[in-house]
Formats: structure tokens, C-alpha cells, sequence
RNA sequence: GCGAGUGUAGCCAAGUGGUUAAGGCAUCGGAUUGUGAUUCCGACAUUCGUGGGUUCAAUUCCCAUCAUUCGCCCCA
């Protein structure tokens, strides 16, 4: 028999490891509850057409990351690659906007992209994410930003860097990026492949490069925060002042642009060593109406939890809850009593476990002392 | 998609072109023992990811394939 084994780059979380995840999924779950977040639960596929028109189909997630594939209608479906254009999508659906303007929606949950695996990258993974839609207000960016914060520093992750940075409007972006490609279009031959490449597709990918020769062309080359307008400045100096206020520590990095093409405005990214990126967000403007929906401005974020438990890993030991009670028991009449006494122990509310071995009674204590029970019940006798 | 490494039991891991593939941990069975600890005995890979090739002979050499790890791209 051949074994069948799970799909390259998804991976099982295991009993010993799931007490991490619960544990993070209920910290989140309690902090975004108390600042009227509500949680949504979006399908995992979608039309491809939604993440084309979302996401920007000159983004490497959707140019050569989708996981998609044709269903028995002949339909093209994606499992999502991440969950903002899924929420957006349900909320013009429903027409969530109307039931009063503003909601904080947050959701948790698998996402998929068609990569190499590697060290926190694999092809299904899971974010939480929080998004925020129908407000343009200053304070909306940074109570988003706080929220994240303050569940990374619940869970107990406290050497997160928060990098910031103003993407401005639309329009500021366009004049930045031609800026940017009038300044590097005389190195383009000394500029590496990818990023030749890029001078026509995506500009602004170019300063992200982790190649030394283009890192140093850009040395000199135009921030972004030149080409901001007078508006989007100010807009950026306000929601830097109010985290200031919160006592939030952020890094202002110019050259932080975010992969995905809705973005504007603020943009940040939760910033670890060993990973990089925990995750991100930034505000999307355009994006609800992008989709067909009204006018909306909204902002939002993701973490990715591979990453983010990882982490947590080199931290603290697995969350969990060791049994209560352990029932040893030995004789057939003594067996027989057990399992009552076990469904009567639980309907207590105790944790129990029974021995179901019937081996000798040393060997059960052994095991009952493995458990972390602070209560054997011995049953039977010799 | 590109580059490099790895693949021997639940885990860690030695090993060699040729009779029975070390060892440790864990697990299981049993014995001893007034502590569930220790000690002792026993069990636990017809097989070295999979398929093919070279060879008289391959776990060991070659090829392919799959998986995995790390890096690049990109991102969470």
C-alpha cells in the first residue's frame, strides 16, 4: 500500500501543537470583541475574477501565485490568496453598508498561494485579519494599528517592530512613479533582471529589491514621500501622531510598499527577525468601489499565523490542559465500574481519563502519572 | 519558476558494493522493587522515500520521480 500523504506545502497542525492556535485564536477573538469588531466567516473560494480585480492582476500573487482551477460548470474558482477581497465582495453583497455605515469585520482562517515552500511560506496558511470598512477618519488607521498590536502583544510577542508609511492617494502614487522611473530609467542596465522588469510593470516593487547594486542606485533616487500632496502629508503626520499619543512605537520606512495594488495612504507592516513580515495591512480606498460597491473607504490588516505561532514557539511552551482526573482500574467488575464513574466525574465538569489498557497496576500508574492528572482513581484491587 | 542540500523504525541516528542493517530515546510485554523511581529480561526496519538502471551482488554507484529543508523571486 502506498501511503497517501498530505499535499506539498500544507502541513497537519497536531494535538501537541493546537493549544498555540487556540490560544492565539482566543486572545484575538477577546480583544477585537471588546473594540466591536465582529467576526465574518467568507467561503475559501471564489471567483478568480474577484482576486484579478482586486488584488491587481499585475501582482505576483495573482500573475503567478493562484491556486485556481476550472469546477464541473466550467467556472474559473481561486481559493483565496487572502482574505480582503472575499470580505469586501460579501459586504457589497449584503450590502453591508447599509446597515449603518461603518463595520469592523475580522475573520480567521486558511488562505492558499501556489509557491515554493520554505521557511514560514507554505502553499495553504492561515491569517487573521481585521477590516474596517466605510470610514476615512484618521483615528480609524490608528485604532486598527493598536488592535494589532495589542494582540501580538497579548499573545506575548513584545519584539515586533512597526514599520509605517504613506502610500498618498492615487494620484500622488502616479506622479511618484513617474519620479521614480525618470530616475532609474538612465541605470536601467545596471539594475538587476527582476527589477528591469519592473520598470514597466510595477515601479514601485523596484524599491523593495534585496539586490545590493539596485539598493544603491536607489540611494539617491525619490521617496515617496516627496511626491505626497500637501493633503496626504498632513493625513500621515495625524495618524503618526495619534499612535505617538496610544505610546506605540513605529519606524517610518519610505520604501515600504505593500504587494498587493489597492492600497493607499497608510500602510505598515508588523516586522519580526526571523521572519520579516508577520503581517501587514494599510488602507484601501478605492477598493470597495473597484468591486462595484458604493464609495467606501476602508482600512485593514492581516497576520499570518505560521508565522506569528513561530514565533511564539521560541517564546512559550504549548498552551494546554492537563486532565483532572486519571481512573485506573484492574478486574472486570472494576472495569465496568470506570466508565460510569468517568461520565459521572465529566458531567461535573472535571476533565477525566480512563485507562482503557487493563494492564497491571504499575504500568497504569505510570501512565497516570504521564497525564498530569492531579487525581488517580483506583479501582479493583489486587 | 530557478539554485543547493537531505530522505535508514514513532523520534534521534551509525553504517558498508557481498552472510543476521549498530546504538540511544520513546513505546509495549514481563520480572525485581514498599515510592508511579531505579534495575533486569524480552519485543519493536523480510528492509534502508518510490521506480528504473549498472553489477555476479546495492541501503551503499547512476538516472528519474516524489517528499522535505534552505536560499532566490514574492509574501503571511
Amino acid at each position: 500500500m502506498v501511503v497517501i500523504q498530505a499535499i506539498r506545502g500544507t502541513r497537519d497542525i497536531l494535538p501537541g501543537e493546537v493549544g498555540y492556535w487556540q490560544f492565539v485564536e482566543q486572545t484575538a477573538r477577546e480583544i477585537l470583541g471588546r473594540a466591536a469588531c465582529l467576526e465574518i466567516r467568507t467561503p475559501i473560494f471564489e471567483p478568480t475574477e474577484l482576486f484579478e480585480r482586486g488584488i491587481g492582476e499585475a501582482t505576483d500573487v495573482v500573475g503567478k501565485e493562484m491556486y485556481s482551477f476550472m469546477d464541473k460548470g466550467d467556472r474559473s474558482l481561486t481559493l483565496r490568496p487572502e482574505g480582503t477581497a472575499g470580505v469586501v465582495r460579501s459586504y457589497i453583497g449584503n450590502k453591508l453598508h447599509g446597515v449603518g455605515g461603518l463595520q469592523r469585520l475580522w475573520y480567521v482562517g486558511p488562505m492558499f498561494r501556489y509557491e515554493r515552500p520554505q521557511a514560514g511560506r507554505q502553499r495553504q496558511f492561515h491569517q487573521l485579519g481585521l477590516e474596517m470598512l466605510g470610514t476615512a477618519a484618521v483615528r480609524a488607521d490608528a485604532e486598527a494599528i493598536a488592535l494589532a498590536m495589542d494582540i501580538l502583544a497579548a499573545v506575548g510577542l513584545v519584539d515586533i517592530r512597526l514599520e509605517v508609511n504613506s502610500l498618498g492617494t492615487k494620484e500622488d502614487r502616479v506622479s511618484y512613479r513617474a519620479a521614480l522611473v525618470d530616475y532609474l530609467t538612465p541605470y536601467k542596465e545596471e539594475l538587476d533582471p527582476d527589477s528591469q522588469d519592473r520598470l514597466t510593470r510595477n515601479p514601485l516593487r523596484i524599491l523593495d529589491s534585496k539586490v545590493e547594486r539596485t539598493q544603491e542606485i536607489l540611494q539617491a533616487a525619490p521617496l515617496l514621500g516627496t511626491s505626497l500632496s500637501v493633503e496626504s502629508q498632513q493625513r500621515f503626520d495625524r495618524v503618526l501622531s495619534l499612535l505617538t499619543d496610544l505610546g506605540i512605537q513605529y519606524e517610518i520606512n519610505p520604501k515600504l510598499v505593500r504587494g498587493l495594488d489597492y492600497y493607499s495612504h497608510t500602510a505598515f507592516e508588523f516586522q519580526s527577525v526571523r521572519f520579516g513580515a508577520v503581517g501587514g495591512g494599510g488602507r484601501y480606498d478605492g477598493l470597495v468601489q473597484e468591486l462595484g460597491g458604493p464609495e467606501t473607504p476602508a482600512i485593514g490588516w492581516a497576520i499570518g499565523l505560521e508565522r506569528l505561532i513561530g514565533l511564539l514557539q521560541e517564546l512559550r511552551s504549548a498552551p494546554g490542559s492537563a486532565m483532572d482526573v486519571y481512573i485506573v482500574s484492574r478486574g472486570e467488575k472494576a472495569e465496568a465500574q470506570a466508565l460510569g464513574i468517568a461520565q459521572k466525574l465529566r458531567s461535573t465538569g472535571l476533565k477525566v481519563e480512563m485507562d482503557l489498557s487493563g494492564s497491571a497496576f504499575n504500568k497504569q500508574f505510570g501512565r497516570a502519572d504521564r497525564s498530569g492528572a492531579r487525581v488517580c482513581v483506583i479501582l479493583g484491587g489486587e
